[in-house]
DNA sequence: GTCAATGCAAATCGTTTGCATGAAC
DNA sequence: GTTCATGCAAACGATTTGCATTGAC
């Protein structure tokens, strides 16, 4: 488990340092994510935040602009699966690649050391200057075989 | 260059095997696909149709169909990128990933067959079936660097 | 003649924007 | 007190749907 407190003391420092103000909301929706078990859509953190938090009369549209505030200053980052659109997962998990189950969901991190080298490789003749990447493998997992 | 013609024919077979009923417009859309270049969203579908044929009065709803139908039954593949939302491209291409430049929406087409193979050793370590699978590599191209 | 596919317009979804209000500094 | 961030509602773009009509079989 990551120590969360660190990642806000981050947010904290970056807005201070941006002349920016510090709110409630951009905790909330950073901390949220810090938490998450999956990988979130805005609309999921939406009503994550609803329901944890019903005393909070949070927006929808404030969510939306936390999450493009916090993916600018690199403290998240947005994935675009196949089927459900942009989803959002916190930078302080270490980078993964996922393997997700068509029939139930179910999704497995994993990191293979050979195919980032190789990707670094590619990148490289191309000369391309990577800023990240994303894999799925798509299939049926043992269970549901 | 693929075989356009063969790919066409097996349209025709495959709606005939359903009971469908084989349209001008689904034959347009897959032809456009065939002869594109690029990876094309629904819109630019819609566009090419348009400025290539001013005669044909295909309807942007209809795009929309014939684009689901013909990845529902395989003949072509969307891709969710970064950027501009959903592409297709067509499947008689052979496979290949995708390095997408963030900049100016250039893409590169690559293969790497060490990356394949690791994959499937990936997929058997946990116990996967793989039925697809989607890697992009988002960076700078030369040109905008 | 039957039934699926089409074109059009309206509806819907996810996301963004304008603006008056509220909160951070 | 100034300025940025918020909440709300309206606007927006992309995609989907309802429905009457057309076209394939």
């Amino acid at each position: 488990m990551i120590n969360s407190e660190e990642v806000i003391e981050e947010l904290k420092k970056i807005v201070k340092q941006k002349g920016l103000k510090y709110t409630e909301q951009r905790e909330i929706v950073l901390n949220i994510l810090l938490h998450a078990v999956d990988h979130l859509t805005a609309e999921e953190v939406y009503n994550e935040i609803k329901s944890k938090d019903g005393a909070s009369n949070i927006g929808i549209a404030t969510v939306y602009r936390a999450l493009s505030f916090l993916e600018e200053v690199d403290l998240i980052t947005s994935i675009n699966f196949g089927t459900d659109g942009k989803k959002y997962e916190s930078n302080s998990k270490s980078h993964h690649d996922h393997l997700i189950c068509t029939q139930c969901g179910k999704i497995i991190e994993f990191l293979d050391d050979e195919i980032e080298k190789r990707q670094e490789r590619i990148a490289k003749k191309n000369k391309f200057k990577i800023t990240s990447h994303s894999m799925q493998l798509y299939g049926i997992c043992e269970d549901c075989q």
